[in-house]
DNA sequence: AGGTCAAACTTGTCAGTGACAAGATAGGTT
DNA sequence: AACCTATCTTGTCACTGACAAGTTTGACCT
């Protein structure tokens, strides 16, 4: 036997996890299993994560770590003289591709009925996220971007016309893909459908820059 | 004993079925407790519903059932001499609304690694859901109205334009409905919300009005 | 160095679940 | 009146999450 204290369980159960859960879905996805992959017992899980709710509670914050990681790889791939259109394109591309390429992250992150919501770790990841969004509505406003400050939500009361830019882009990526995961958009041929999401990147940038400029609400 | 055969099992499950839904969630639902609750043995469903997967499907398409009804109420509930974009708003209210008030049926509607997707009930119902969407947009564009067709998927190749606008609005309100119902827009008070939909339906309608002015594409 | 202690992991157990198999019942059909 | 098939039952199986109680280990203290 190797050692009885593994070293780093919690790291290799979310890993072992996030594999189970690629491979099999959340249907498929049990506590057990996760245990038997990671080498340990089936109740040595318990220690690192209460209970199933707060293992996935974990896994769903790398899934918002994830989405974050892509955003900013979608930003920085970006060419140099990339306009704000094409920068907004970029985010709503990387918004999309998560949902496609970690489809079960995706699904356990928007399942609040599955998950400790008041969870540190979690709300820490996903605040991460939404500040990453909230920069890129920042930059397209022409207002100075906010730092991150992850133990408390950001306070929108003075700027409510940002939270209106926020929700309705967030909104309209989130059910775009959304619907597509869950196959509703099966009408939509690839062609089309990039069409349609270049042309919405391109409208919602547009709003957002035009209302900007009026300044108040 | 009553009767041994029930007579209407197959209504009396799904009936106790989403009684359960709403009473413990997705989480708390199994067939057993829905057996119980009409009152037959654990093994009774599977004459009815294959398995658990066949079950959440047939809820499932109730659920589209359930949409499609607050989406009509929602338009008959109308002001007689309300324009197109007082329509628009009172569909998107319609599909918020159901979503707040049946979210265990919008979050199993929404999962199709729960569901047989290819299940005759729930196509019909769904198309039938989605029929009701697409005669909204239609209407919106000044164009004639579709005949229920539940047989077969509706044939879009003839009117792209029209797909976009579809799905442009469809993915705004159904990623609005679902960050709401998942908790992702606690930062937007009641007021805001109102507003921000208002708002929405109100540039929504206006762009696919506008859009279909353009003949083509 | 040796003792102590708490965290990390183990084995064992329990009720509950979905799936399956084989049997019982009844309503309709001829 | 016999049958016959859909409907429902009982019984069983492997598996799961949660819990309880015991074991090991490393870190800390003196």
């Amino acid at each position: 036997m190797a050692t009885y204290h593994h070293g780093d369980l919690y790291t290799a159960l979310l890993t072992a996890g996030e594999e189970v859960l690629a491979e099999r879905g959340l249907q498929g996805f049990t506590m057990r299993e996760c245990a038997r992959r990671a080498g340990v017992s089936h109740a040595a899980p318990k220690h690192h994560f209460q209970d199933v709710r707060g293992f996935l509670t974990a896994i769903a914050a790398r899934g918002f770590d994830h989405l974050t990681a892509t955003l900013q790889t979608h930003l920085v791939e970006l060419e140099a003289n990339a306009d704000l259109a094409e920068e907004f394109h970029a985010v709503i591309c990387g918004y999309l591709s998560f949902a496609q390429n970690w489809p079960e992250h995706f699904r356990i992150m928007f399942r609040s009925d599955l998950l400790h919501s008041d969870s540190a770790v979690l709300l820490g990841s996903s605040r991460h996220t939404f500040l990453e969004l909230t920069n890129v509505v920042l930059r397209q406003r022409g207002e100075p971007e906010l730092e991150p400050e992850v133990n408390r939500a950001i306070d929108f009361s003075d700027n409510l016309p940002l939270v209106h830019d926020i929700v309705i882009a967030w909104s309209h990526v989130h059910g775009f893909a959304h619907l597509r995961l869950e196959g509703q958009l099966v009408m939509v041929g690839a062609d089309t459908e990039a069409r349609i999401v270049r042309q919405v990147s391109q409208r919602l940038s547009e709003l957002i820059q035009e209302q900007s400029s009026y300044s108040g609400d």
